[in-house]
DNA sequence: TCCCGGCTATAACAGTCGTCATAGCCTAGC
DNA sequence: GCTAGGCTATGACGACTGTTATAGCCGGGA
């Protein structure tokens, strides 16, 4: 068997991400997905029987991962340093499209999904709690109790979520660099604690 | 003349409110819209001859000014009972809907515009920027310095907006009380300071 | 009484949508 | 060489999109 296809169904992947990460997912039609990523409309269906909801679900996933990814390698060492490399990580993308793109896993949270299929609402919920379980890890490693170290977790995925919002509504990476500092000063603190 | 047609004109902004904050804007159509309003379709272009981008920029600050409303009032008694109140506003947003509505604010901040026309976006970013300007200037008359205030403003909004989202995709409320908790020990201890 | 203007009802325009069915290409294994 | 099957190209389905045009209702002012 080639291995053409296989290529072209993580092209799809990958392409849906970067689409909803822009647009939001009702705006991502399935045509154009397709043209963006090189991939032929016929074989969508093939690769994901379950339609668009099952393509936006694995988009998410595999954002998501990427992200962890590099959550799981910079919080090795330390929480702070954790926290500094996913406030870059979206620095970049947000001024790297210039503040045309966001968060995928977001953008798929808020969209009411079709009666009966939260499939691709399900994967944006795990892929925050990975990333909260991650920084909730590390902040336990350091000596921060259990309850607070999950509450802050999700204080942080919450806050960086809500800044890039912010960012590009008001076309300004302050508010990202607004949270940074903040964040940046309760993490420590708790951390010293 | 009569007031009728401004009534109606008026059920369409907060329907269009109502169903942005659920659906998000892309997937929220003018006809379901106006049948959701009980307004009629051909009234629609009357009231706002810029269409659907118009009529969602109102629909954004209808919904900011009533949040804004809330805020002036319990930010009187203080930073802590504001974002107490803002807290309580959205935890009855999620859980009155069955985590079926998020903010409508956000809803639009993220969708990519139709070309050329960012006024829907825009007045995203004021309404956002009006809630950090309410929550900063409490904080500012508690003694806390200006260029903290404005970002501690900016992590509460941030923050609330982030786990409304959490909240929605992992159907559960447990991030907004997480992020309840965290706020309110940061912005205590601001004003203490 | 008449008319004027705000408002609405209705239909149409030209697309696009998600999804599916089918026929055919083209390569891997025998 | 030949066949099986993964993959693709094509076209169609009915429904829905934002927007516009036009004809008409229906109340208050003269």
């Amino acid at each position: 068997m080639t291995e053409q296809g296989q290529e072209a169904r993580q092209r799809m992947v990958a392409g849906a991400a970067d689409m909803i990460r822009r647009r939001g997912l009702n705006a991502t039609s399935v045509r154009e997905l397709t043209k963006h990523s090189a991939a032929p409309l016929g074989s969508t269906y093939h690769y994901f029987p379950g339609g668009k909801q099952e393509l936006a679900a694995e988009a998410v996933r595999y954002a998501g991962s990427l992200v962890s990814k590099v959550l799981r390698r910079e919080l090795a060492a330390g929480p702070v340093e954790g926290l500094r490399a996913f406030l870059a990580l979206w620095r970049q993308t947000v001024l790297g499209t210039d503040f045309q793109a966001g968060c995928p896993v977001l953008a798929v949270a808020i969209e009411e999904p079709p009666a009966g299929d939260r499939s691709a609402v399900a994967a944006a919920a795990e892929v925050f709690a990975d990333w909260e379980a991650l920084m909730g890890a590390a902040l336990g490693e350091r000596g921060v109790a259990a309850p607070d170290a999950a509450r802050l977790a999700t204080l942080v995925v919450a806050a960086v979520e809500g800044s890039v919002a912010l960012c590009r509504a008001k076309r300004d990476i302050a508010p990202l660099d607004a949270v940074a500092t903040q964040l940046e000063a309760v993490l420590s603190a708790a951390v010293a604690r």
